[in-house]
DNA sequence: GATGTCTGCCC
DNA sequence: ATTCTGC
DNA sequence: GCAGAATGGGCAGACATC
């Protein structure tokens, strides 16, 4: 027997509740109460559409963003209420992803027509809501940590158990799925597993390499920091796949290198964690810009995976052969990746309690044209998704003397304001400035304020946007 | 086939 | 990625 | 100090348009 489901107008109910409410105690009270109202097919599609992800693991893409949503606001003839009936929070969330689901020629038109027949059931306070969840601004103070307190007070569980499953399977609809369903003990069954990716532990900012040795426990380890796109490698038996950050399945765009880790890491299985840097014939790292190139490529993708040879730098593990080692000292877990990982894949480490070491072993990451150093607690936990203090980024404030020779106006918060310079470095051999790179970062937007007004002044032209 | 628009994701 | 803001 | 929200450039693919 089907059950009647709740109809978006209740769910838009509960959004404008939350929304109202400043105590968060209380928008999370709601929360938990409309969460233990839901049937079990309810509980997956209402998390999605308050989080306004839509989609979350899944190899999904709505397609619809912006310049849609505008297009057919634009076609107007939208009444409120047609006589429809009321339609259901199930019912909407389907539509949506039915939406995602249309490919191909024409698809755009079909998605944008799809959009508006469902815009034409709606009331406008709905259609609001629905204009903010498509574009992942449902902003009502529901986000991802209250979605988790809530779930946890929904079945009377610790905050921590309701974390530790969402981080372990990434997420939030499953995580509410198993915890309304299966309480305590479907969370407590959650385990890592090989090809769930899971969201990376980040590093925390330092000025020097001083104050991060200090912070760090005086006695530390110091890594490279590599200019290239950390991902999270998994490997089972000879399958072998490379996840992004954002926990996107990157193994095509570095099918290279998916090959070659197959003979180096010796488990049976394992998930570890590393960067990806790109590097010229002559063995010397390329910045970001070019790696970027090889990510979700498609076309010719072999001859530039030629021309951009990647390699990889490992420096955690976060499961062996069953064994979850997150929780285990960052000397223990190191220790396990040397076993397990060849020496050409592992990041270049020293541990040492030493500053004059710590801070030759940076300037040799920068000579050698990396980023600089990651200095990293011997006795921290592996923190999923989490930035921690026990990891330190150290990075030049600034190695070259340039020129800004060029910028551009800048766009929505940088409106009004000369961002995004071209750089420019005296070149004495031959007299000339040469123009090496742009960049946008680094600046505060005071800094902004008075760049451009200096900036301004020294003009000598001005062309278009530059 | 070339070019432009839109969207999503890397930093 | 960086930066700002409210807590 | 933290989490969340808002902001940046630049890349690639899918599709639309000419």
């Amino acid at each position: 027997m089907r059950k009647a489901f709740k109809s978006f107008k209740d769910f838009i109910e509960i959004c404008s509740r939350i929304e109202s409410t400043s105590s968060i105690l209380k928008k999370q009270e709601i929360l938990a109460g409309f969460l233990k109202t839901l049937s079990r097919d309810e509980i997956k599609p209402f998390i999605m559409l308050i989080s306004g992800k839509i989609f979350e693991k899944e190899e999904r893409e709505l397609g619809i963003g912006y310049r849609s949503v505008l297009s057919v606001l634009k076609r107007g003839k939208i009444r409120p209420l047609l006589e429809e009936g009321p339609i259901s929070m199930v019912d909407v969330y389907k539509r949506l992803v039915r939406i995602s689901e249309i490919k191909g020629e024409s698809s755009i038109a079909k998605k944008r027509m799809m959009l508006h027949g469902l815009y034409n059931m709606l009331s406008s306070e709905e259609r609001e809501y629905l204009t903010r969840i498509i574009f992942g601004e449902v902003r009502i103070g529901a986000s991802e940590g209250l979605i988790l307190k809530s779930i946890a007070e929904a079945i009377k569980a610790p905050l921590d158990e309701v974390k530790r499953a969402y981080l372990m399977i990434g997420d939030l609809g499953e995580t509410a799925e198993i915890a309304l369903i299966g309480g305590r003990n479907g969370l407590k069954r959650i385990k890592m597993k090989v090809f769930n990716p899971v969201k990376p532990m980040l590093a925390t900012q330092a000025r020097d390499v001083k104050e991060a040795l200090i912070s760090a426990g005086g006695r530390a380890a110091v890594e490279f920091k590599y200019d290239g796109a950390r991902v999270q490698v998994h490997v089972k038996d000879e399958v072998l796949r490379i996840y992004s950050r954002s926990l996107i399945d990157l193994t095509q765009s570095f099918f290279d290198l998916a090959d070659e880790l197959k003979g180096k890491i010796r488990a049976k299985e394992a998930i570890v964690d590393g960067e990806v840097v790109a590097f010229s014939e002559n063995g010397k790292p390329l910045p970001f810009q070019i790696l970027v190139r090889r990510i979700k490529r498609i076309r010719k993708l072999p001859e530039i995976a030629e021309r951009i040879p990647v390699r990889i730098f490992l420096f955690d593990v976060l499961y062996v052969d069953g064994k979850t080692l997150i929780d285990r000292p960052y000397m223990e877990r190191i220790r396990v990746l040397e076993s397990i990982a060849n020496p050409d894949i592992l990041a270049h480490r020293i541990i040492t309690s030493d500053l004059k070491k710590a801070e030759d072993f940076y300037e040799r990451a920068i000579k050698l044209g990396h980023e600089g150093v990651v200095v990293k607690n011997l006795l921290a936990p592996y923190i999923l998704g989490s930035r921690e203090r026990t990891w330190l980024k150290v990075k030049p404030a600034e190695t070259l003397d340039l020129v800004i020779v060029g910028a551009e106006w800048g766009h929505g918060r940088r409106k009004g304001w000369l961002s995004d310079y071209y750089l420019a470095v005296y070149d004495d051999e031959r007299d000339k400035l040469e123009i090496v790179g742009k960049t946008f970062k680094g600046l505060t937007d005071d800094e902004f304020r008075e760049i451009t007004r200096r900036l301004l002044s020294l003009k000598v032209a001005e062309e278009g946007n530059t």
